[in-house]
DNA sequence: TGTACATCAGTGAACGCGCGTTCACTGATGTAC
DNA sequence: TGTACATCAGTGAACGCGCGTTCACTGATGTAC
């Protein structure tokens, strides 16, 4: 047990990704995750300086992965969907978080140039797919998309393959 | 300050549903609904057994007062969208839980006949809108709306008139 | 109309618990000279 | 190559807090006869 963790920034933030996602942002606190970690209870708070910034820490990096995951505009708005979809399961965590701006500091700098940086990817890929009336098709597809990964995550869409449902979903309505 | 307060049920129903939709489940709890009430601090617990008895109780409401307004059907994709945001809107604490079945007992049996009732009224309705590949366009009607009204909870949506927005986006969408 | 009794609804004191946060501290590491 | 010092990372005891829940109780209401 090193006095020096080595990098306990990084594993208290993959420790709170695995509770969040298993058990729900209620069930976090920082002194289970500095059990998990081996650490003493107040360590983790030198970090993060408090929980809310432990989840802002989240954010800022989930709306980074975001913006990585719509790096390049597949260029076909189903598509660009199915990668939400994606996002948000290989994230759930994240994903959660980033929807919750009552449980971090919302207004922290880092979390606004996150958060504008995936959002104009998102537009761009959403005008490079369909042309003309960006905004209402923005809109739509991304009500679907998020609606549709919203209600997987809740469990009420049986256990199909995700990306294949959404695509089959998404041939619904949209003719690209 | 009568022994009897008449209806107490109802009012830690009520102001429940009140903290809510105004600070998310997490801060809800029974000491405080008591004092709002005006009431000693362990008197919810008796009409409710415990916390995630009275979360149940909201969630069993929320199902029925979503097969209410799911009870004529309207015929159209669209307007079936419009019923479920609004319902959603207007309701905005029963949606959140309806959606949390971790905070509440989700195995009781008028949590299940509830939802079932629920369910049943949504698949007939659109049965009704759309004939034909019922599943899919079930489940693209559901996301859609679904997603639609989680984006404009979280804020993410400005402040347009969100049944006219709906109406817009679908028909997007949905060419009925 | 009165009386006895059962049940219902709410009280208030007490319990144990886990949490976030603070704080003086100490051990480990890095840097300047 | 060594030494002095600053900074970084983590410790551990302590704090106050609010919470959910239990429990013996009591006041109010309903029911049977």
């Amino acid at each position: 047990m090193a006095y020096h963790h080595g990098d306990l920034r990084r594993v208290v933030l993959d420790t709170a990704q695995r509770v969040i996602a298993e058990s729900g942002p209620a069930a976090l606190n920082l002194r289970d995750l500095a059990r998990r970690a081996g650490v003493s209870h107040a360590a983790p708070a030198y970090h993060f300086g408090d929980k809310a910034g432990l989840l802002t820490a989240i954010a800022v990096e989930g709306y980074e992965l975001l913006a990585d995951a719509l790096a390049e505009a597949p260029g076909d708005l189903r598509e660009l969907g199915v990668r939400y979809v994606r996002f948000a399961l290989d994230h759930p965590a994240h994903f959660e978080i980033m929807f919750r701006p009552d449980l971090y500091h919302r207004d922290a700098a880092e979390v606004i140039a996150a958060r504008d940086r995936a959002g104009r990817r998102l537009r761009a890929a959403v005008r490079t797919a369909r042309p003309g009336k960006p905004d209402l098709a923005r809109l739509a597809a991304w009500s679907l998309a998020h609606g549709f990964t919203m209600l997987w995550r809740t469990g009420n869409l049986g256990d199909a393959d995700p990306a294949e449902l959404f695509r089959a979903v998404a041939g619904q309505t949209f003719t690209t």
